[in-house]
DNA sequence: TGTACATCAGTGAACGCGCGTTCACTGATGTAC
DNA sequence: TGTACATCAGTGAACGCGCGTTCACTGATGTAC
């Protein structure tokens, strides 16, 4: 294992326990010693690998950003094979995304009013996209539906805010108690696309 | 002005420093020291009002409950004269309340997911309150125009997200770009209320 | 009304602590010949 | 393959700073007689 390889490595350590970390007590309340000490280097040597806190944020971010992209792929691969329970099936996705990449999903809420600029930005980018790539899927499956819709990208920010939303609630309950979680939000999505019919 | 008059206005004054530092860079990453200098008092003399940030903390939420059910019971006032126009008056009042209060509505997106337990147990029961004076809004609304709704505790559920959503959105906006939030949040509820009838 | 004492909000100094940042350094890894 | 030098991730000590908390205190306000 070379230099380079080393320190690609300390610095996943870094991205790691910051995530670790931020879960527990949010990323604006960590200090750059506790995470740098929590990957087994000193304080100094942080700066080898960022230029402050904040830019090991944003790098967290895209760790984020690249998680949410990947669980929007899937979900679209298994659209084209069967329309009739993609709804459902989204969402039981989305629920296990938040489950098992907990700290992503808080680092993506506790930032959304986070303190720095920069931050709150690319959250609110990375949450546009979203909403645009669904307001995509909404066009496309209603039209293979044939039906049409009033406003389609209204519709996907509605979706994504009461998702959002019902994804913070699952935070703070053990996976057992969420099957009523799944249940609300199916139909509360459901009572949005019935709402979004011409 | 005797004793407890001028103990109050300070207590009085630190609740409203600490509003106003809040809504700059958030309540949990306020220092005592800060707070009490602010309020024009040496840190030392902090104790005589709240043992610690997180007694503070609470009793902003208590303030911002406060501001909150006002709302919503000058909301409740107009729509017992008219019900026709109740959805677009309702969200032009709480944008309002946004605006004018953004101190308040920024320390309950703030702490929604903050780091004390007991301050996102009480954040979550104050939007819970919300919520269901909504759903019995709805339920009377509905009973009045003859319609019936699925679940109105769903609907209420759904439109206090999609509501939430637009108000932190509105707060990163001048007064005067907020047109088309509104219109877009009038839509967005419209929605949830076409979807919610049975 | 005047006096003597009690109360208590606020003062100012002191404490130990963890913080971010700097700096000269070390020693393993990498490179040139 | 061996040697001499360069690179650079990480070290450890040091710094000044703002923090929360404690403590004995002050002096205006309140109370009892």
């Amino acid at each position: 294992m070379n230099r380079a390889d080393k320190k690609r490595q300390t610095r996943l350590k870094l991205i790691n326990i910051a995530l670790m970390l931020s879960a527990d007590k949010g990323f604006s309340s960590l200090s750059l010693r506790e995470v740098a000490t929590g990957a087994g280097i000193t304080p100094a040597a942080f700066y080898n690998h960022f230029d402050d806190m904040e830019e090991l944020g944003l790098s967290l971010l895209d760790e984020v950003a690249l998680g949410l992209r990947k669980l929007l792929r899937d979900a679209r691969k298994v659209s084209k094979d069967k329309v009739k329970d993609l709804t459902n099936f989204s969402i039981v996705a989305f629920l296990n995304y938040i489950n098992e990449n907990s700290n992503h999903f808080k680092l993506l809420l506790g930032e959304r009013q986070g303190a720095s600029v920069a931050f709150r930005s690319n959250v609110r980018k990375e949450i546009d996209r979203f909403v645009s790539e669904l307001t995509e899927d909404l066009e496309r499956i209603s039209k293979m539906r044939g039906e049409q819709l009033r406003n389609s990208s209204y519709a996907a920010e509605a979706i994504v805010a009461v998702v959002f939303s019902v994804g913070a609630e699952a935070l703070d309950l053990p996976k057992h108690k969420q099957a009523g979680l799944e249940e609300r939000l199916v139909e509360e999505v459901n009572m949005i696309m019935r709402g979004a019919k011409v």
